[in-house]
RNA sequence: GGCCAGGUAGCUCAGUUGGUAGAGCAGCGGACUGAAAAUCCGCGUGUCGACAGUUCAACUCUGUCCCUGGCCA
């Protein structure tokens, strides 16, 4: 099938704090467009003030979608992500209205466009029981359970990361097939958006400081507030969502590990290494486009109008930030 | 002023009976197919507070001084 036959879907990425929510929605009012999170923290209700999702009054200005659409304590992953997001895709195509996805989810973004591996989700049961081993024994003997099935994994697996071995044990166990060979069927190949795959960037120094106000903003604005209301409804403190970066660090607050203002720097520092890692991340995508944030606002939105209005754009280095 | 405890990597600290130093955190680099704001891997030369002394050799012993914290005046 032609490459044009596709439908157009135009994402938009960065690092945290460079500000793809603003711009997202001048892009969705100027072009008929619907926001489509692909953010795997503001999926989650409840965790609003750390995770910077767009407030109700942004929202109330283009239709946002798959915010807020799972509960703390439910199971949620890169494959429902997948399925919901497309779903949501097909919605607004059918509306003849644009899809933009818009977010710092790497992961969520690469599969939606490429598809994930025909393979089973998380198995509840299955993993319980590799944690129990994990736990007693360490991720050794769960590496030496999944080499012995399946010696090849050594080249193509990071024995030492508990996760990804327990993914692997887990899918031989139910497709009795190893992961890797699924994946090297697959690779990314259900292409079935012509997309429009932006990048938003800023200097380090900038984004730096960015972090650092809006975390600021972040604590005095009801963060910790925010995290004694959901843990009076939510009080599994192991549930995924206190994990991630702000949440956890309230809890070691509030827990006496830390003082008010270590909270703040504390919070800081992993956000600034998260953006480094999303940028990491970002720099390995094939097919981006790199503009700088908000300098090159102006040349971005006539390069959506072009694509849409089906023109050929400027070839780009992959990956590479544009030189300006 | 006296007594006590300290002064070692950006930070917190470890360093056996003297052989010129090492962890965690931070930082930097990298990976990433149903946990992805997660998870994992790699990278550690720093006047060992200063100056003298003992010694073949001192972060490690001795002396003096400086600084910090605590207690007593």
């Amino acid at each position: 099938m032609a490459e044009q036959a596709k439908p157009k879907v135009l994402v938009i990425q960065g690092p945290t704090a460079c500000g793809k929510t603003a711009l997202s929605i001048r892009l969705a009012q100027e072009y008929q467009g619907e926001i489509v999170n692909a953010d795997s923290m503001q999926m989650v209700r409840g965790f609003n003030v750390g995770t910077a999702k767009p407030t109700p009054q942004e929202r109330q200005q283009v239709p946002h979608h798959l915010f807020d659409v799972v509960s703390p304590d439910e199971h949620y992953d890169a494959g429902g992500y997948v399925d919901r997001a497309r779903a949501v895709i097909d919605l607004i195509l059918r509306k003849q209205r644009l899809p933009i996805i818009v977010g710092g989810t790497g992961l969520y973004v690469r599969t939606l466009l490429g598809g994930l591996a025909d393979l089973p989700g998380a198995d509840a049961q299955l993993r319980e029981r590799y944690q129990a081993i994990l736990n007693e024994q360490g991720v050794k003997a769960l590496a030496d359970m999944l080499l012995e099935k399946d010696p090849k994994a050594v080249q193509t697996l990071d024995l030492e990361n508990p996760v990804r071995v327990i993914r692997a044990l887990e899918v031989l166990e139910l497709t009795g097939e190893p992961i890797w060979l699924h994946q090297q069927r697959h690779e990314f190949a259900d292409r079935p958006y012509d997309t429009l795959q932006v990048v938003i960037h800023a200097d380090l120094a900038v984004l730096d400081d960015r972090i650092r106000q809006r975390t600021a903003l972040m604590v005095k604005s009801g963060l910790i507030e925010e995290v004694q209301r959901l843990l009076m409804v939510y009080g599994d403190r192991t549930l995924r969502p206190y994990q991630s970066i702000g949440y956890r660090q309230v809890l070691e607050f509030l827990d006496g590990k830390t003082d008010y203002y270590n909270l703040e720097e504390e919070i800081i520092r992993k956000t600034r290494r998260y953006a480094r890692k999303q940028l990491q991340w970002l720099r390995n995508e094939k097919q981006t486009r790199w503009y700088r944030y908000p300098e090159q606002e102006h040349g971005l939105t006539q390069d959506v109008g072009s694509w849409l209005a089906g023109e050929a754009l400027p070839a780009v280095e992959d990956g590479l930030p544009s030189s300006e």
